[in-house]
RNA sequence: GGGCGAUUAGCUCAAUUGGCAGAGCACCUCGUUUACACCGAGGGGGUCGCAGGUUCGAGUCCUGCAUCGCCCA
């Protein structure tokens, strides 16, 4: 049998097995569950259909797969429904650039072909990510698979566009919204990124038209848009320019008149206290222009080129449009001076161009009906945000009821289902109306459908409803809906997470889940963001490559604590692949000694301390690793699966079942028999809990140990039913483990070789320790290869040996001729002084009335005990160094 | 400017309601013993960022400060 099993745990073998095994299994469907079970449902972040698995995924989803495959193996009806966004923006640059290779842009095409090549695209590459969360290991249903433009989900955008439109939610106004001109769209304020750049600070000088020689400085980060001015503005209070209020300025380069106006705007401590006002090119300027009834002089096209109203400057971008205004302003003397400064600049988060404030026509979401809800919800506990902090986040944007831009002047996506008669009345229906037919409210024909398509997110935003059949009431989402949990990163609580809540109230008066869980950012080894243009990523299934899928998912875990950002370097995944590799090869020590053999643990008398002790671990494991994975508590939870695998089944149960595994003799065999049913029945249980973190190892190992029909993804979770909590037990290992660790200690601090001969001798004044002693003493004997182990209850202890003092025994190891008297005496007088110290710490505080008042009593009890027990040791540390020979 | 987080061993991070500061990696010494060298055995390593305060008792609670990071404006 051990020719069947490697000494090393090959992951690329073993992992599209499985991917295969489950698929067809049918295991990850919720119908595999019990007709009458609870459900667990989770439905994925949808990554966008052009993406590639980066870390951030591997994270997330490694997280929501954990909590899906040990909810389903608790019994749970286990729903984790994928798929993927359309991606509107990010999508059209795709195909956009590939239709760029021939020539051509999607002008040119016309929507119709041009949607039909984006279709075809999508066919083509889209949902790649899909294939590569499965080689992550993720048990999504994938018969459930749905994309935010799928038939059905696109009747849920429509249906929610044409609800929220009768009820007056949805208004289509002039606005000024963030324009991204690259994309040539309109951006919703969440879609704008502002980073801070270093820029200039120009300070501009405007002559009054009734005194020309006389002059206002105004300061602008934005020169260029001077030309685009209506007014300036100083501050009301502002004593210097009082006066100046109501007369005109002539602007330079257009030789337009614009007032001095009062407005609060105006910061008089901000540069000289003067402020130009240009209210179609930036937003608190278009707050100053509707209170003072300003025009609105739009300069820029739709590519931020100036426009005709720019005069000279007609056609120049923006930036080349700024040199040339601060040019010619400096020639004429208007450039005051030039101040270098750092700015925040918004950039389209899909490409990173500088955003224009726009003015122009489009759709909004009336926010604050639909929010104030979405407020509640979370305020009152209904919705549980984890780590808690992130609620203050979620309810800083929730309650700022800014409405939200949601149409997109692209192809791709959803088309705003509203059409126009020739008068421009606008109407939204949810069955497509024809050009020519009647128009419902005025009777006219229609002329035309709007041309914008909506936000991606107003899709994503219904997205737990719509992947379960909303607006259909399909079985799904009554059994489904709400869902349970979602895990996401914290850029989107805004983007997504308060979008999706506010639509399952207003929708279906439900909260889309109970529970969020907001899991930290990866970042690299110094700290920084992973990003293309640094090239600093790891890539997930280049690491799984490498390490193994399951050793990446074992270190993503082990390295999650709750909502803290990850440093990661490629070497943390080493530690995961030694784990997997420990435990494949604990399991093929098992199985080698196996045989065909499987005997129940149940039939089995458990008479070795050893038996009882590693079952009795078992039974705080299942407690302690169920309830972190309920309290989403993922690295507890891998370090006390790691510390019994590896610190006690490996390090010493193994270890001590080998002598009973090698016992021929006839009288051995029940005892033999006692510790396979024990191997088998921890082994088998450990890879239950082991299960949600690293699947494909565990179903593996799991096969070859062949207990139970069923995939491990299909098995029953662990409890602690049948296991006893032992004590005595416990104390006994400890006392054994004590016994092997100083046989060890002396060998290896007196340089003796491992085969040395050595024998141990105990003296005790406790006749249940010395039992305890003569039991566990074997044991020892065995596995730290000594000769012999006595226990003395006389207090004799050996001439010429080294002394080490433990809880309520010594251990002597008789060395004759081998010790060096005085470097004893040296060891044991500082454990001695160590031992003092502390007695004197802990006698102090006993003695301290505040203490014994005011502590809890059992912290009072404990602390009586260890100084019971200090005082002890000390009183036997200083005896021995009195036999020593030492004062 | 406002908010949030971080600061603990050389590095990366843990530490229930305040009650004996831990792990992994790295390091030092030893070892190829029949599951595993992706291993085993033994060992060293701490002024818990700084300064105050509350408390019988503070890494943990409060105040201030410093440094780094993130979000919002």
């Amino acid at each position: 049998m051990s020719d069947e099993i490697a000494s090393r745990y090959d992951a690329k073998a073993v992992e599209p097995t499985w991917i295969a095994r489950w698929d067809e299994s049918g295991v990850f469907r919720p119908e595999s569950a019990d007709p009458k079970a609870r459900p667990f449902t989770i439905v994925i972040p949808p990554p966008n259909v052009t993406g590639r698995l980066h870390m951030g995924h591997a994270l997330n989803n490694t997280l929501q797969d954990l909590l899906v495959r040990f909810r389903r193996m608790q019994g749970y009806a286990a729903l984790w429904v994928p798929g993927t966004d359309h991606a509107g923006i990010a999508t059209q640059n795709v195909v956009e650039k590939d239709i760029a290779k021939e020539g051509k842009t999607r002008q040119d095409l016309g929507r119709e072909a041009f949607l039909t090549r984006a279709w075809a695209w999508k066919e083509a590459y889209g949902g790649a990510i899909l294939d590569q969360l499965k080689k992550l290991g993720c048990s999504c249903d994938w018969t459930r698979t749905r994309f935010t433009m799928d038939e059905g989900l696109s009747r849920a955008v429509t249906a929610s566009f044409v609800r929220l439109h009768d009820e007056g939610l949805i208004y289509r106004g002039e606005r000024l919204i963030n324009w991204c001109p690259r994309c040539e769209t309109a951006l919703s304020d969440e879609e704008a990124e502002v980073r801070e750049d270093n820029g200039q600070f120009w300070h501009l000088r405007y002559p009054l038209v009734d005194e020309p020689t006389r002059y206002l400085v105004v300061a602008t980060t934005r020169p260029e848009t001077m030309l685009g001015d209506v007014a300036v503005a100083v501050h009301p209070g502002d004593e210097r320019y009082r006066s100046l209020v109501g007369r005109k300025l002539r602007l330079p380069l257009t030789g337009r008149e614009i007032p001095i106006i009062a407005d609060t705007w105006a910061d008089p401590e901000k540069g000289s206290g003067a402020v130009k006002v240009t209210p179609a090119h930036d937003f608190n300027d278009f707050a100053v222009g509707e209170r003072h009834a300003l025009p609105r002089l739009r300069i820029f096209d739709d590519r931020a080129c100036v426009n005709e109203l720019g005069g000279a400057y007609r056609g120049l971008d923006r930036f080349a449009a700024r040199k040339r205004v601060v040019a010619d302003l400096d020639a004429q003397g208007l450039l005051q001076s030039v101040e270098q400064k750092v700015i925040p600049l918004p950039r389209c988060y899909r490409c990173d161009t500088v955003v224009e404030p726009h003015l122009s026509k489009q759709w909004f979401v009336r926010m604050r009906p639909l929010l104030e809800p979405a407020a509640a919800a979370v305020k009152d506990g209904r919705i549980q945000i984890r780590p808690e902090r992130y609620t203050k986040t979620y309810l800083d944007w929730v309650e700022q009821y800014r409405d939200w831009c949601i149409s997109r002047q692209i192809w791709w996506g959803h088309r705003i289902p509203v059409w126009y008669d020739a008068d421009d009345v606008a109407v939204a229906s949810e069955v497509p109306l024809s050009i020519g037919a009647r128009h419902p409210k005025t009777g006219k024909p229609i002329v035309r459908q709007d041309d914008d398509v909506l936000d991606t997110w107003f899709s994503s935003q219904l997205w737990p409803l719509s992947v379960l059949g909303w607006p259909d009431e399909t079985p799904d989402l009554v059994r489904h809906y709400p869902t349970d949990v979602l895990v996401t990163a914290r850029d989107i609580i805004y983007f997504w997470v308060a979008r999706m809540v506010m639509s399952g109230l207003h929708f279906r008066d439900a909260i889309p889940f109970h529970t969020v869980y907001i899991n930290g950012t990866i970042l690299d080894a110094i700290g920084r963001r992973m990003s293309k243009s640094l090239g600093n990523g790891i890539d997930p299934l280049e690491m799984g490559d490498r390490y193994g899928m399951d050793a990446v998912r074992w270190t993503i875990v082990s390295l999650t604590t709750e909502g803290q950002d990850i440093k990661l370097a490629e070497s943390r995944f080493e530690g995961g692949r030694n784990f997997v590799n420990k435990l494949w090869n604990a399991s093929r020590f098992v199985l080698m000694n196996l045989g065909d053999e499987r005997p129940k643990l149940a039939d089995q008398t458990l008479v070795a301390a050893e038996d009882r002790w590693i079952l009795s671990e078992l039974r705080s494991l299942v407690r302690d690793v169920t309830a972190a994975y309920e309290g989403f508590r993922f690295h507890e939870s891998t370090q006390r699966l790691y510390d019994f695998t590896w610190n006690l089944f490996c390090d010493w149960y193994l270890e001590l079942s080998k002598s009973r595994l090698n016992d021929a003799s006839p009288a051995g065999q029940d005892s033999k028999t006692t510790a396979h049913a024990v191997l088998v029945h921890v082994l088998d249980q450990l890879l239950h809990l082991l299960h949600p973190i690293i699947p494909f190892v565990t179903e593996e190992i799991r096969t070859k140990l062949s207990v139970g029909s069923s995939c491990l993804a299909g098995s029953r979770w662990p409890t602690d039913a049948g296991l006893r909590e032992d004590g005595d037990a416990a104390a006994e290992i400890a006392r054994l483990i004590a016994l092997v660790r100083a046989a060890r200690t002396v060998r290896d601090r007196m340089g003796l070789s491992k085969s040395q001969a050595m024998q141990l001798v105990m003296t005790t004044r406790s006749i249940p320790i010395a039992d305890s002693l003569r039991s566990v003493g074997p044991r020892a004997v065995s596995l730290a290869k000594l000769e012999a182990v006595l226990v003395r209850l006389d207090g004799e202890k050996p001439a010429q040996s080294i002394t080490i003092v433990e809880d309520g025994y010594e251990i002597h190891v008789p060395l004759a001729g081998l010790i060096d008297l005085s470097a004893e005496i040296s060891r044991l007088t500082k454990e001695a002084e160590i031992a003092a110290t502390s007695l004197a710490a802990l006698r102090g505080k006993l003695q301290n009335s505040g203490f014994l008042g005011k502590a809890k009593p059992e912290v009072v009890a404990q602390e009586q005990a260890r100084e019971a027990e200090l005082s002890d040791k000390l009183e036997r540390l200083r005896a021995t160094l009195k036999d020593l020979g030492s004062a």
